[in-house]
DNA sequence: TCCTCTTTGTGTACGCTGTACACAAGAGCA
DNA sequence: TGCTCTTGTGTACAGCGTACACAAAGAGGA
């Protein structure tokens, strides 16, 4: 803090992450950078992890820098969370674009709603960092359809369960009725299996068993449904 | 921090918080009081609410105080959740006792299984403070049948869960070739609905249609199971 | 009663975090 | 060239968890 106040441009080897050493004063992006960094620490640490301090850090900006671009960090994880829910998005269309039309709409639509299902908690299990941030209890809430938070296909996760549910109706296998809402039950099941293998008394239970249960609770909510 | 010194021990009214100025020293039983304060702030704020300082604070104790009872904030902390399970499981309890024994074992068995969910939905409404305490992450995780998380029949709220489903299989109501694990099928489908209702999409969503939700889901995982 | 030991609360200090405010470097435009 | 707006810097503060040395007070024996 004091001793004989050396220059502070030292190479400043404490930092512990490489601070490029841009020369431009300018960053360039560096909102998209810090975005960036957030996802990274998210990924590993989940939404705890994501410090506005370090983001900077491995940046090589001063921490206040953040703020030209992010009103807070709160303001920021809500960022890396859209990311995180754009992931789990792709997850999904992934595990969803090799099911071509079949000639059965009606066995289609469930593979369909099954592949919903699996690629979520494959994304869980995979990406529990990111899994865990995409579903961070921020403050507030417009969180309307974001695009930030969307697939390719311009969808968001709840979205593209929504539309494999249609789906299922079109193809007769869920009485119209029942339609309305019924993303709510199937999210419930899904999420609540996905939280339970995570941190819950499932979590370090074996692979097989995981996938049992998986398989398991896609049926039952397909038959309870 | 300097000014002119004052002594120390005037009577601090910035602490916000009376500091009941006991005067033996000792305090008595501040493991326990440190427990309540962190229930109490649980309550209101989640886990995260759960500071060290602000407890202490509370009970007119310097910081390190809680370090004679406490190892860490998280120590704390994971007494807290056991307190908020706890609190769970005397809910569900509570729900469940007006239920005797109906001439008809399976229509109690149902309405002992119904009785357990809408008993968590609930307790997750109305005490969402404690309810996202009781599942918070912690590190690491004995969390063994510890009693302490236990209600008054010393059953804690997924041993609650594993009794009703029991009680399913006797009545018939559920095939005994299903009951292994149906426990963690359950509890995915409340547990996701009460985290959706707390703090995803269903958040602010009218009573009405979220009652309406707990039955069908309820219902879906009796006819899925 | 006095002495000693152990328990439990105190004081001080450190590093970490988020963030406010004033300032400076540089890009873009006149 | 000079002006202005944007974006990164410096300094500062309060709050957090926690480490370490110290002190007050019970408990037990002499």
């Amino acid at each position: 803090m004091d001793s004989v106040h050396i220059k502070p441009r030292a190479p400043r080897s404490k930092g512990r992450r490489r601070p490029p050493r841009r020369r431009t004063y300018r960053h360039g992006d560096l909102r998209r950078a810090l975005l960036e960094a957030g996802i990274a620490l998210a990924r590993v640490g989940g939404p705890e992890a994501v410090v506005l301090r370090e983001a900077t850090r491995r940046l090589g900006v001063v921490p206040n820098a953040a703020y030209r671009h992010f009103a807070s960090r709160q303001e920021l994880l809500r960022g890396v969370r859209a990311a995180a829910l754009s992931a789990l998005a792709v997850a999904i269309e992934k595990e969803l674009s090799p099911l071509a039309p079949s000639d059965l709409p009606a066995d289609m639509a469930r593979a369909r709603l099954r592949a919903v299902g699996s690629a979520y908690l494959r994304f869980a299990q995979k990406e529990t960092g990111l899994f865990r941030t995409a579903f961070a209890v921020l403050d507030d809430a417009p969180t309307a359809a974001d695009p930030e938070m969307a697939g390719e296909s311009g969808l968001n996760p709840f979205q593209l369960l929504g539309a494999a549910l249609d789906r299922m109706v079109e193809g007769g296998e869920l009485p119209a009725a029942r339609r309305p809402g019924a993303e709510y039950l199937a999210w419930s099941a899904v999420h609540g299996l996905a939280i339970l293998m995570i941190d819950g008394p499932l979590r370090r239970s074996p692979r097989a068993q995981l996938d049992d249960l998986g398989h398991r609770l896609v049926e039952m909510v397909e038959k309870g449904l």
